[in-house]
RNA sequence: GCUGGAAUCGCCUAGCGGCAAUGGCAGGAGACUGUAAAUCUCCCGGGUUCUCCCUUCGUUGGUUCGAGUCCAACUUCCAGCA
């Protein structure tokens, strides 16, 4: 069995699982540490292991010219179950959004990138890109993506899907989503092909896509599940004020037996919302691209490391992640952040992304807690009041 | 002592007759959600905001409609020769 559902909390999707795989078990729901080109920058496997981490999120399109005879796993000693994303974000962030920032606000302009400034243009069979760095030109369709993830050997693949923006209207995502439906037919299809090509099961979710429309949502999710996808990605850019409705939309449809993994998301309160609403698992690069930015996570609010020059406050009182552990100051961390010695910053950005993401497994940790004992709404509604934002 | 050279907003730096004055660092304020992100944006002489005013480029004078920019003297620093 893939998922085994250990427990729900009635009157809420919210529900406890653990997915098996190949590489090991995923107890959810929990957070994924992004590892983009398949390590988490700055961060050793072993910090990852020692703060609790049950998987790591890959990308296909970072990957699209590697290949693992043993897998991604193997390949870079994390050994644990690994997801590969199937650069369907790509489609957006190098394409629509070009430039742009993914907000989940709506004071930020709700206007897409010109197409001709673009470096991903979509069409039928697939996406055209422009390498962002070099120039050079590739496509990735659906079965190329399938192709490359097989290849890679993560345990979990999402299908190829266009992750349309906020500012797309009603009509545009409705054509988008059938395309990305025939996409996620079309993953499927080769998947089944290669899926066992390293000798182990590699499996597929697909990506509900639909914007912030219900009709949209809820027609994809039971179209997405008559088929034999393993658990579903609950993918799009969200306004926070959505999230959960959407969420509700996708999770009251699919299927209670396959996992369901919110893509991009972290800030603790949408992982509330997620879990409330059905998610089983997330990942998001802001704990370890906002530890790099100096920003570091505290069960009172996010604190900019700026401001504590000279500080002797621990990061986070009561905190258990290794940097934390090992004493480190927010005066401390700062001064090697600030520090004019790389080393040094590379010691920064390894403390503090550990820390981060501590704080983040800690949080899945305690949710998946709460809701065995049935506290979970309890432990929300502490947590966020604690939870300010004092800078 | 002589001969060159240099003094600019915390530090370095541009500037060669129209300048509140370039760039970098440091400093400050934001942003960041399936990583084009060890990144990006904004502020950074003063008047709390300003297309407005004030005070600035070692000091003091001078030339000029106008001087950080040209001239003179002085002060300090650096280099070479003694």
């Amino acid at each position: 069995m893939f998922f085994e559902l250990t427990s729900r909390l009635p009157g809420t999707l919210a529900r406890t699982g653990i997915i098996h795989t190949s590489h090991g078990d995923i107890k959810t729901p929990t957070f994924l540490p992004v590892g983009t080109f398949g390590f988490v920058k700055f961060v050793e496997m072993d910090d990852l292991r020692k703060i609790g981490a049950e998987a790591m999120l890959s990308n296909a399109y970072h990957l699209r010219r590697e290949s693992y005879a043993r897998g991604l796993a193997e390949h870079n000693g994390w050994r644990g179950p690994t997801f590969t994303d199937s650069g369907g974000f790509q489609v957006m962030s190098l394409g629509s959004g070009l430039g742009k920032v993914v907000s989940m606000t709506r004071e930020k302009p709700l206007e897409n990138t010109a197409k001709k400034d673009r470096l991903a243009r979509v069409a039928e069979d697939g996406v055209y890109f422009t390498d962002p760095f070099d120039g050079t030109p590739s496509f990735i369709g659906p079965e190329e993506s399938m192709q490359i993830q097989c290849k890679i050997g993560s345990d979990i693949h999402m299908a190829f899907d266009e992750l349309t923006s906020l500012a797309d209207d009603y009509e545009y995502t409705k054509t988008s989503l059938a395309r990305t439906e025939r996409w996620a037919l079309r993953s499927l299809e080769e998947h089944k092909k290669h899926k066992m090509d390293l000798g182990y099961e590699q499996h597929l979710y697909a990506v509900l896509q639909g914007g912030h429309w219900e009709d949209l949502r809820r027609s994809t999710a039971r179209f997405l599940r008559q088929y034999d996808f393993d658990g579903f990605g609950l993918g799009g850019a969200f306004l926070k004020e959505d999230l959960g409705a959407i969420l509700r939309w996708c999770n009251e449809e699919l299927p209670e037996e396959k996992p369901r993994h919110l893509l991009g998301l972290s800030h603790p309160d949408d992982i509330f919302i997620g879990v409330e609403n059905g998610a089983d698992t997330f990942d998001c690069v802001a704990p370890t691209r906002e530890a790099r930015h100096g920003k570091i996570y505290t069960k009172s609010g996010n604190i900019n490391l700026r401001k504590f020059a000279d500080s002797t406050e621990p990061l986070d009182p009561g905190c258990d992640c290794p940097t934390c552990a090992a004493g480190f100051t927010r005066g401390n961390l700062r001064a090697l952040w600030r520090s004019g010695d790389l080393e040094k910053k590379q010691q920064y950005y390894r403390l503090a992304s550990v820390h981060n993401l501590r704080f983040l497994l800690r949080l899945t940790e305690d949710i998946r807690t709460s809701i065995e004992n049935g506290t979970f709404l309890e432990f929300k509604h502490n947590f966020l009041n604690n939870y300010q934002n004092p800078c």
